[in-house]
Order: C-alpha cells, then structure tokens, then sequence
RNA sequence: UGGGGUAUAGUGUAAUGGUAGCACAACUGACUCUGGAUCAGUUCGUCUAGGUUCGAAUCCUAGUACCCCAGCCA
C-alpha cells in the first residue's frame, strides 16, 4: 500500500527540520499569548489551533499566557473571556483544571523580576541607557523610513548614571513619559524597531495581577522574547507583522546572552533559552472585520449587541450563533497555514458549520412565515382510521406542553414506528405521528408530532401563480406534508388587499405516514406546524454583518460603516412544534428545509427565542435569482 | 524614495528540476419523504519578460503588484 504523504505546512517543516537537526533536542513547545484588552475571535481560533495542535501533533506542550504588560489597556473581563473561550475552542494547556479556571494559566508579568534583573544586566554590558526624551521628541528622533534617525543626546550616559536613574524609575521617583530606558543599537538601522527601541516606560498604574508593585512595564518587544524564553518555549509562533521585529526579538535574549555561557562559567552565568520566533498570515474572512479597535467600535457604537452578538466572529459571538468548537478546529484545518496575506470566504466557515450540524443536529419542524393551511376533508378520517391499538408508552400527560421531545432527552429515544397516538373525532381529531430525529444518526431515533385540521406552513411554500419548476404546494397540485400526509389544494381564501391568508386542501387519508399505497409520487415536500401545537417563538435570522465583501472598500471619504448590512437581523415570530417549548439555552437544531438554529440565552420558558446559525443551502433560491 | 515579506484556478492550499494535484465555490447529472445530505462528472490556474536546462511553478537576471514598519500599543 502506497500512503498518501499528509501536507504538511511551512511551519511543521520547520519543527521537523528542527527535530532532525536536534536544535530542540526533539521538543516542541508552543503558546498562546494573547493581550487581555479584547475579546477572542475566529482569528485567533486560528492561531489557538495552530499552536495547541502543533504541540499535539508533536507530543509537546502548550502554553496559555496573558500577555500583560500594559495595565492601562487591560482588564479582568478579558481574562475571563479569554480563558472561557480557548477551553471552549478545546485546546489544552499545562495544568488546566476543570474545577478551576485559571489553574495554569501563565503571566507574562509574573516575569517581571526576571526581566528588570536583565534589564540591568543590560545597563552594565553597555547596552541600554535611560533617556529623559519626551515621546515627541524620541519620535523626531527616530528619523523616517528613508532618512536616519539622531542620537539621543543622553545616549552616552555612564553606566553608573544609568543604573541610578534606572533604579530610582523603578522606585516611583518620576511621573510618567519623562524617563526611559532603551536598547543602545543604531539610530541609523534601516530597519527602524532597531533604532534604539524603548525597553520600560514609566506608568504609574494598578496592574490586574501585580497590583501596586510596579510602575515600571516592559515594551513588548523587550517582554515577550524573555516570557518565550522562561517558559522553554521553542517555536514562537505570531502573525505576519511582526516579522519586522524578529531581529530586534534575536537581539534581546543574545544580548543577554553575550558573555554568558553554556555551563554557567564567568561572571554573567549560564546562557538563556533561545526560542524561535516564526510568522504566519493572519486570518482574514471577507464580510466581517476582524481588528480590535473596529469589533470594540462595533460593541461600544451599539451596532451590536455586544461582544456575543451573534454576528460578531468573536469566539463567544460564534458560540451563540450556535457554531460548534468541533467545526470551528475543522475550519482552521481546512484553511491552512502560509504566509500569503489571503482573504477566506466566509461560506468556508459556514460550510464546516453545516457539515458538523448535519450530522448531529436534531431535525425539527418549525414555520418562520406562517400561512394557515386548512383540510376540509380532515373529519373523512374518522371512518378509515383504526382505533388505536395499544397505549402510548409512558402513558402519561398528553398535554404538548409537557411532553419532553424524544430528541433532546435520551429517554425518548428508538421509539420506532407505531400506529399513531390519536385523539378526539371529527375536525377536532389530532393524530401524533412519527418523525425522524436525525436521517443521519439512526439512533437519535423518531418522535411524534401533532398534525389536524389546521396547520401553518410557510408562506414560500404556496404560490397561486408558481413559475416553472416550483413544484410547492399550488392550486390544484399535490405535495407531501412531511411525515404525515398527501394533501391537494383546492382553494384559498384572500383579505381585501388579494393577499392568500388560507389555503384550503383536501388529504388522502389513504397516506398516512407520507407514503402512496398506489405507488404515486408528489414532487415536493414541505414543513407544518399543527396550528392547534404550535408554540409561538421568536427566531433571529442572521446575515452577514457588511454588504460588501471588503468592509474597507468604500467611497472616498465615506467610512468602513457605512458598509454595515442594515439587515443583518431580522426577527421573526416563528410557530415551533410542541416539544421545542422548553428546551435548554445553547441546544442546537435543524429546522427543517429551513437551516441550523440554536437557543438563546435570551429564551424565557415556554418562550424560546431561536438564533439562525446558518442556512441549509438552497438550490432553489439559486434557481429563482437565476431567473 | 529605506527595510522586511508575499505572488499557483473565483477563493484557499500542495507539488522542494521530471504528468501542475487537492479542498471550497461554480456548472451537469443521478438519487432523495429536507430543492438538505449523498454520489458521479465538467469547467477554470503557475504575476510579467528574458535566460539556464533534454525538461522550470521550482534555478538565474530584470521588472510588476500587494502587505508590514516611523506607539512610551501588542
């Protein structure tokens, strides 16, 4: 058997041509370092999977670390989220406890120690200076992209000056922006985060985790090589723009490491852990924009609900949509991992949604648009109908209210086909009738559902006057009510605007199940609702946020906003069938011919409230745009 | 105009001097008690121009386009 070589990306070559060189010694240790300031989104799922797989794939380990080295811009909520949200996604990290949330989880300013001793390891090899430049000034100074910078004039300072004033900093001794220090490396490089980069500022502010102990914080690039290096790190894996950086990253731990050695000899000691930095294209998906700043514009502007809203591609506002981590982990597979700045459909995200939903979602009946549909012939029934031969399992309460649906409680379940339940006689008469949980999980097993007199079916399912190949319910035409009967419509009834607000029928009580003893075939199939069952609810049909592909592309002048989709939500008042009443927030099921729909947290009971995580894909809505 | 990156079908992503492959999308058809799912098939591509070579997406030369960098943000 010849076994197809698995792709592998640009980065798993990296590690393996690590792992074949022994730069390691075979270890693969990776982390994700996100900034508490924000909330989670599909962009960093893709960075979460990366790094938590990678380490998977290699049997090595995977770190969750804040990155927090700015106490203005960061906060507790963060945190939270941050760390609800990777648990969610499925990733694993060293000491992660079910029983406590933060077990495990890493600090960047736990460090902080570390790197202010380094900082004046630093100082002492001649390699940072403090600068009493004011901001405006240090950027004058750093020149442009084609002309050099100047040195600052407190460049030159003597090591003992440095050290003193770097001490007194960290004391408190000066209010913020007067003082900082910097690395000593070339005004003139033409790479300008070399030239002479600011390693501390001053910031006289209360840190979630360190609290009053600091007012002395570590630029990024000065921190985040050291938190790398601390924690064993091997493979620091970021997004593209900060490949700009990787050299000043290499300059920082090799700075500390000159003069140190390999077994601790001399006076500087042992050498550090020298991870390496590697970058990749971030994740882009058309429709929706995905940077900080405009996703808090969106929530702080109230163009959304908040950071959960379902139309946001945050990992909590995905989770409410109802996407699943499972799909969420293929997606990111499926995507690939380059260093092309590439721009993903959306319908790739939409279509793994689909694709695990199909196979675990409980089918359901639900009507978005009612119209009523009324069987005339509906009390000819009584005669054929044989009386029911046995009881009904459980016996008990009849009322739909109470009836737990098989699908979303096990105990329901492998029901089977029986002669349907049935109650009262004439028009009044309710058949319960078999269903099919789940065509593509055999054991999510069947139920029963109400169906009379009066049902509601949905509004695109009838049409007086259908166009070719519509071959719904029309005048004179036969379909398929699904899992249930054949019906004809024989008329309807109009309001003073011609508008239908009934449609009349006559059913074959001959097909009781959906199926033609005569062997005679309908074209079509549509849902119902018996109108007598049917609880009312309110469902969220979801689009996508921005009309246009790129939400950047806009009119001269004219903002990235004014590209929002202003119907990105629609609500509805839906008739469900009766055992989706109650149903616990977070359940996610299939409508059927409708799409996937989860339960809001916004749902009350007996008053759910449904969000529409993705349509099913709709060949005949193609049809009709075609035409 | 300095430096750092990146270019393969509509969108992504492989091929590491030897038949340009895969996924999604699109389009046909089959099947179907979801116009869903499934199955079968079709269309479509190496940024440009030279060069090396029996042979180039791959190597060389010269261009072009796009992205990132002038925070005491990360």
């Amino acid at each position: 058997m010849t076994e197809e070589k698995a792709q592998r990306h640009f980065i798993e070559e990296i590690v393996d041509e690590h792992n074949r060189t022994g730069r390691f010694g075979g270890k693969v240790v990776t982390r994700f370092p996100p900034e508490p300031n924000g909330y989670l989104h599909i962009g960093h799922a893709k960075s979460i999977c990366l790094n938590y797989g990678l380490a998977d794939e290699y049997g090595g380990q995977f770190n969750l670390r804040m990155d927090d080295t700015n106490p203005e811009k960061e906060e507790q909520e963060y945190v939270n989220s941050i760390i609800e949200d990777v648990r969610w996604l499925g990733a694993k990290w060293v000491g992660m406890r079910e029983d406590h949330p933060t077990a495990g989880v890493l600090w960047g300013s736990n460090y902080f120690d570390q790197m202010y001793a380094w900082a004046i390891e630093l100082i002492k090899k001649g390699k940072a200076y403090v600068c009493d430049l004011t901001g405006e000034q240090v950027s004058k100074s750093r020149g442009t992209l084609t002309t050099p910078g100047t040195n600052s004039p407190y460049r030159n300072r003597s090591i003992d000056e440095n050290l003193d004033l770097f001490e007194r900093m960290r004391k408190g001794e000066f209010p913020d922006g007067v003082k900082t220090l910097r690395a000593k490396i070339d005004m003139a490089h033409p790479n300008l985060n070399l030239r002479d980069p600011i390693m501390y500022r001053i910031i006289h502010a209360p840190h979630h985790n360190t609290g009053e102990k600091w007012c002395l914080y570590p630029m990024y690039d000065w921190a985040h090589g050291f938190e790398d290096s601390i924690e064993g790190v091997t493979h620091s894996i970021c997004t593209l723009e900060f490949e700009n950086h990787r050299p000043l990253y290499d300059w920082f731990i090799d700075s500390v490491n000159e003069g140190r050695t390999d077994d601790g000899s001399g006076p500087w000691g042992k050498k550090i852990h020298h991870p390496q930095q590697i970058e990749f294209a971030r994740l882009n998906l058309n429709y929706t924009v995905m940077s900080k700043r405009k996703l808090l514009e969106l929530v702080k502007g109230k163009y959304v609900s908040g950071w959960d809203d379902p139309r946001m591609p945050t990992i909590c506002g995905l989770r409410r949509r109802g996407y699943t981590p499972e799909s969420i982990r293929q997606f990111c597979k499926d995507i690939g991992v380059a260093k092309f700045d590439s721009v993903i459909e959306v319908v790739r995200l939409e279509n793994a949604c689909r694709d695990h939903l199909n196979r675990i979602a409980p089918r359901v009946m639900a009507v978005l648009h009612p119209l009523k549909l009324v069987i005339d012939n509906w009390a000819d029934g009584d005669n054929q109908t044989p009386l029911p031969v046995r009881e009904e399992l459980g016996g008990g309460s009849t009322s739909p209210d109470t009836t737990p649906h098989p699908t979303l409680s096990p105990e329901g379940r492998g029901v089977g086909k029986e002669t349907p339940r049935i109650e009262g006689t004439g028009d009044n008469r309710v058949e319960w009738l078999d269903a099919v949980n789940n065509p593509e999980d055999a054991s999510a097993g069947t139920r029963k559902v109400p169906f009379g007199k009066v049902l509601y079916i949905e509004q695109d399912d009838f049409m007086e006057n259908p166009p070719k190949k519509y071959f719904r319910l029309t005048p004179g035409a036969e379909v398929r009510l699904r899992y249930a009967y054949f019906v004809k419509c024989i008329g309807v009834v109009k309001d003073a605007a011609g508008q239908v607000t009934e449609v009349h029928c006559m059913y074959d009580p001959a097909t009781r199940g959906g199926d033609a003893p005569d062997g005679r075939k309908v074209k079509g199939t549509i849902h119902w609702v018996s109108a007598a069952h049917a609880v009312p609810a309110e469902v969220r049909l979801y689009d996508h946020l921005f009309v246009n592909p790129d939400p950047d592309d806009v009119p001269e002048g004219q903002d990235w906003k004014s590209n929002l989709n202003p119907v990105s939500l629609q609500m509805v008042h839906a008739f469900v069938e009766p055992g989706l009443a109650t149903v616990p927030i977070g359940t996610r099921v299939q409508f059927e011919r409708l799409g996937y729909f989860c339960v809001d947290p916004d749902s009350k009971p007996k008053h759910p409230v449904f969000s529409r995580t993705v349509t099913l894909k709709d060949t005949w809505a193609k049809i009709e745009k075609k035409a």
